[in-house]
DNA sequence: CAGCATCCGATAGGATACTG
DNA sequence: CAGTATCCTATCGGATGCTG
């Protein structure tokens, strides 16, 4: 549904004089282009970038869990939202979803492998996060009180 | 739970496999609930969700580049959320606006320390999309054929 | 309990036109 | 070139009510 490719290349590979300070970071450029829509990387990042997946992947880290524990665990999430994402995760093949013929109903969901992978990346998003966190709200001070009339949030 | 405190780019980089990089991480539980707004974490995922932010510091990740050679190489950003996601980018300490007092006037960004850190882990996300596409394709394949009349994307 | 359906406000984000 | 300013639509996401 992201599809808005309009040409394959824009002549956008100049300047390769990386004489930065980013020495580590090899070529990021997975696919041969960076924007690029259909390399994959959209769709992964649209998954991750979303309100709640993260959230949900985080408290599935931690074993299967039923709909109202992931409500309750994951506070804030309305039942719509943890409704839909839970469902664009199953369908993604990063959440199992089980349904127990109990009654009332019983569901648990879980991650399958590739879910669980995803699980190390959204750690170390979140410990990225912990670790700068301070930083980036000085920074964030600092600009707003730099541009006082800014409206960026 | 805080090692991870500096990243190690001083030459070597964690290789796509991206091993143990939440060796510490045991139970991402930074502030006692995972799913609390105050503990930071929505912030930084908020910035790395939207749709452009990450494709930016992808690209600066390569080198300065103007605003232009920015939304060339994005393809399909438009001019409007390019200046919207480098400002905020700027705000949060990621990236450094520089401007050129020439006619007509040049701008440059270039990512922070704190930017160029985050790459790391948009690489490995990146990785990871490239490894699992595949597997996510035919998930939704499987998924969308399993329930036709599923309106979740 | 585990949803689905519906309404609705908020916001992300594209298109276009104009400016220094 | 590097934006700003509008306008407008699609989607996000919360609140509420109903069902098996």
């Amino acid at each position: 549904m992201d599809q808005l490719q309009t040409q394959p290349q824009g002549g956008s590979f100049v300047l390769p004089t990386h004489a930065d300070v980013t020495a580590g970071v090899a070529d990021l450029d997975p696919c041969g282009q960076p924007g690029h829509p259909d390399c994959g990387i959209r769709d992964v990042l649209d998954r991750v970038g979303d309100k709640w997946s993260v959230l949900v992947i985080v408290e599935l880290s931690n074993g299967a869990r039923r709909f109202r524990e992931l409500q309750r665990a994951i506070d804030g999430i309305s039942q719509r939202m943890l409704t839909l994402t839970v469902r664009r995760l199953e369908r993604d093949g990063l959440v199992i979803r089980t349904v127990y013929p109990t009654v009332p109903a019983q569901v648990d969901y879980r991650l399958t492998e590739t879910g669980a992978s995803l699980t190390h990346l959204v750690k170390a998003l979140a410990d990225w996060s912990l670790v700068h966190r301070d930083a980036i709200a000085e920074a964030r001070h600092a600009y707003d009180t730099e541009h006082p009339d800014n409206e960026i949030r």
